[in-house]
DNA sequence: AACGTCACG
DNA sequence: ACGTACGTGACGTTT
């Protein structure tokens, strides 16, 4: 036991034998005992399973700015279980950042609704027979003794012998005067800006009295009422901060709805401040949706513009004089609106008048995935409000309370990006780019859907004939898309070595096949079984289906919101991973087509851009001189740690090279390297040394980035960023902080990528644009461009794409682009500009 | 719902 | 001693 109390005042307890977890547990019964109210200030949700009525968890949620206030009822609303049965929780599912194993298969859903059922793990063992599904119930006969293990191990023992008591802990006094010292003589400057001068001098001399608040990092208080916060949250009420995991479930938000013209230019006249506005539509496939109305909200009112013929006057021509910059818009989601507009012939345009709260959200949370508006309404204004459902009669007024919610969100979300210093990417890259994807949304992608039909036909006879062959071998009939069929065959009937096993049996993925293929021809024959089914199902069958058969286009949505690096993906279909690497796949490119005959296909790629970028961060001089030269970068890297001429590395050298050269913008470690080359793990670890000798910029930028993840965050270039919460990057587990570190030090890098092509898109549709060029932008995937133009103006184009690309973000090495053009995405031929 | 697998950068 | 390269989306099977 040791008890410190450096100048803060602020007691560290350590205890040899317990967590930090069983000390907090111990204290915060010891309080509740005494007749104090607790709150947890954590970041780790175990602590939950302590919350009561007179104990409240502060869980962070990203960084300190934002967390959420546990009572009992806000556990229950957000997991479905007591506090009490956390254990029980993580008894069935466990928990791999813990090393808390659970039951295998038994997720979040399975064991809440066990524990629906049963109040406890043992009370679920004890009546088996009452479990319904055959399976879960074997599962959970088979594993009995690991949950109980489970839900032991996640259990907070609350019975530390800590010998002080909660009185002791009370903040005395910071002495302020000392502190002022010590941050002078150890140079600490902006902390000692930090000392409020109010306190800096009188105030703290007379100041004595012991304080413990909120925002102390783990604080206990009397209360002045008995159970406020928990009373409060029982009615169901908005209080005071005290109350903040209390919600109000509010639709008494007057809504009109408007059908006249007259209604409607009244209604104009008086509208002023920043509005909501969120379209409503019959479908959530906003590429096939049919825009129903317009919601509009202002704070405390809301609209319904309606737009459904017969049933309004009002038309699309009604609609325009509130898109004009004349009215300030917030919005949810800019690029939905702007596609479904676009559906009834409007376009919008980047004027200055639009803000979207999903776009700020994402920058400053870009770890949540993708968010909806309920989620940020819920978590920033504290207000759940009922949803809003399409096709539901009363969808126009739900959606209207949300858009009277934008106005209230704006200023929040603004500020914040403001503090984080992250409104010029906004402003200036990720809300101009929705105007850019719309287009490209709207425009789709002309495909040969027919040509894909023909090679459906042909694949399906192969892999007929495969299946046959791969039963003759085998000896016997089975699932052959089933990984657990397939590896019972493999490794149990056939007797191949099981080289890796999955959690849930023998692995039988493609690096594992390949190791296996010289021992039997079966093995071969499963492996190209796998390459055309994968082509026939996710690409040969699926695009068809998804040809718009209004545009004869196939209709993608970019989505903005999702990577936490802050690339752009692809869904419905994703057009990020047509297949290119292998000739049989790069047939599907051909279906991508120029869709007229005076048209083509243009591809614009960044060469090396990740590599380029880890030049210019790392500033490291050999790597800058190689790019500076225009070098082949992994000849050159092969070149340095060989210690031959250019000319001498041999193409093998070169591809060990070409290997390291990626994994180190991964997180590169010796069994990854030799794993994915010839090297052995000892060659390796040698290699890697080598090449941190030769590149030591490198090394200090992978130190550097570890230390800014430790610290919370690490950037891109332009000052987007993602955070780390202590316990992944600072934590025990090897696993789980090595995942956390390569995290880190991949993400400064993929996504100054992301910044740069993203900007370069933003300039080229407006260069484009200003020449009186349709933006023939179709994709972006990840580092390349991909437009159809006009043939006869290509060459005007390809030097414009060119330009814009290569100097879209100033690095100091050159970046450089290579343009292709053809009639479709796969025979392509270079264009040098 | 969870998992294994595999397509892309 | 432990696990093993970053980021995505989609499919089929098993539960």
């Amino acid at each position: 036991m040791s008890v410190r109390a450096p100048l803060s005042g602020i007691r560290v307890l350590e205890l040899a034998g317990y967590e930090a977890d069983d000390l907090m547990g111990t204290l915060a019964r010891k309080a509740e005992a005494a007749g104090y109210d607790v709150v947890l200030v954590t970041g780790d949700k175990d602590l939950l399973q302590l919350v009561s009525d007179h104990i409240q968890a502060v869980l962070t949620r990203k960084g300190i700015t934002q967390v959420d206030r546990y009572t009992p009822q806000a556990v229950l609303e957000r997991f479905g279980v007591t506090p009490a049965q956390i254990i029980d929780l993580k008894g069935f599912m466990g928990d791999p950042s813990d090393n808390i194993p659970g039951v295998p298969g038994i997720g979040e859903k399975t064991a809440v609704k066990l524990l629906q059922q049963f109040p406890s793990v043992e009370s679920v063992l004890e009546h088996l027979d009452e479990i319904t599904g055959t399976k879960l119930r074997a599962r959970l006969a088979e594993h009995r003794e690991q949950a109980l293990l489970s839900k032991r191990l996640a259990t907070i023992r609350c019975d530390a012998p800590l010998p002080v008591d909660v009185p002791d802990l009370c903040l005395p006094a910071v002495p302020w005067p000392r502190v002022r010292e010590a941050f002078q003589r150890l140079g600490f400057r902006s902390l000692l800006d930090r000392i409020p001068r109010a306190i800096d001098s009188a105030a703290a001399a007379d100041d004595s009295t012991p304080t413990a608040d909120d925002n102390a990092p783990y604080a206990v208080s009397k209360p002045a009422l008995p159970s406020q916060a928990h009373s409060m949250a029982e009615r169901g009420e908005q209080g005071p901060a005290r109350s903040e995991a209390a919600v109000e479930v509010r639709a008494d938000l007057p809504v009109e709805r408007v059908y006249t013209r007259r209604a409607w230019s009244t209604l104009l006249a008086q509208l002023t401040g920043p509005i909501g506005i969120l379209p409503v539509c019959d479908s959530l496939d906003y590429h096939q949706a049919h825009l129903l109305g317009v919601a509009l909200g202002v704070r405390g009112r809301g609209w319904f513009l309606s737009l459904e013929p017969g049933r309004s006057e009002l038309n699309m021509g009604d609609i325009r004089p509130l898109l004009t910059p004349e009215f300030e818009k917030v919005t949810f989601d800019l690029k939905a609106l702007a596609v479904v507009l676009d559906g009834r012939g409007t376009a919008l345009v980047h004027d200055g008048s639009w803000f979207d709260v999903m776009i700020g959200s994402y920058l400053l949370n870009p770890s949540d995935g993708e968010v909806s508006l309920a989620h940020v309404v819920e978590r920033e204004l504290r207000r759940t409000l009922p949803p809003v459902q399409p096709g539901q009669e009363d969808a126009p007024e739900a959606a209207a309370r949300f858009a009277a919610c934008l106005p209230e969100l704006q200023p929040h979300i603004a500020a914040a990006l403001q503090a984080q210093a992250v409104d010029d990417l906004y402003q200036r890259v990720e809300l101009p780019l929705e105007f850019v994807l719309a287009r490209m949304e709207v425009l789709g992608f002309p495909v040969d859907a027919a040509r894909l039909r023909q090679f459906g036909v042909e694949l399906q006879t192969k892999i007929e004939q495969l299946r046959t062959r791969i039963f003759e071998q085998a000896g016997s009939e089975f699932n052959l898309n089933s990984p657990k069929q397939l590896g019972e065959v493999l490794f149990d009937k056939l007797g191949l070595p099981a080289l890796k096993k999955t959690k849930t049996g023998y692995s039988t993925s493609a690096d594992v096949l390949e190791k296996l293929a010289p021992y039997h021809q079966v093995v071969h024959d499963i492996l190209e079984y796998r390459q055309l089914t994968k082509l026939k199902t996710t690409y040969v069958d699926a695009l068809p289906a998804l040809v718009n058969p209004r545009t004869g286009r196939i209709h993608t949505s970019f989505n903005q919101t999702v990577a936490r690096t802050g690339r752009l993906s692809s869904s419905e279909p994703n057009l990020q991973n047509i297949p290119v690497r292998t000739p049989l796949g790069r047939r599907i490119r051909q279906a991508f087509i120029a869709s007229r005959p005076d048209s083509v296909l243009l591809s614009a790629d960044y060469s090396q851009i990740e590599l380029r970028i880890l030049a210019h961060v790392t500033q490291d001089p050999a790597l800058l001189a190689a790019f500076a030269r225009g070098d082949d970068i992994h000849a050159a890297t092969a070149a340095a740690i060989f210690r031959v001429s250019l000319e001498a590395v041999t193409p093998e050298q070169r591809r060990v090279a070409k290997t390291t050269n990626f994994g180190v913008i991964y997180g590169i470690s010796d069994f990854g390297l030799a794993e994915r080359t010839d090297l052995s793990r000892q060659e390796a670890a040698q290699f890697i040394r080598t090449y941190f000798e030769t590149y030591p910029g490198i090394r200090d930028y992978i130190e550097r980035t570890k230390e800014a993840a430790r610290r919370g965050r690490v950037q891109t270039l332009t000052g987007r960023f993602q955070r780390f919460s202590e316990r992944e990057i600072l934590s025990a587990t090897p696993s789980v902080r090595g995942a956390a570190e390569r995290t880190a030090i991949n993400m400064p890098i993929q996504g100054t990528a992301a910044d740069i092509i993203k900007l370069a898109m933003v300039r080229l549709h407006r260069e484009l644009t200003e020449r009186g060029i349709q933006c023939g932008l179709l994709l972006q995937v990840h580092d390349e461009l991909l437009l159809e133009v006009e043939e006869r103006r290509v060459e005007e184009i390809a030097r414009l794409v060119c330009d814009v690309m290569e100097h879209a973000y100033e690095l100091s090495v050159p970046l450089k682009v290579e343009v292709k053009v053809g009639k479709n995405w796969d025979e392509m031929t270079a264009l040098h500009v």
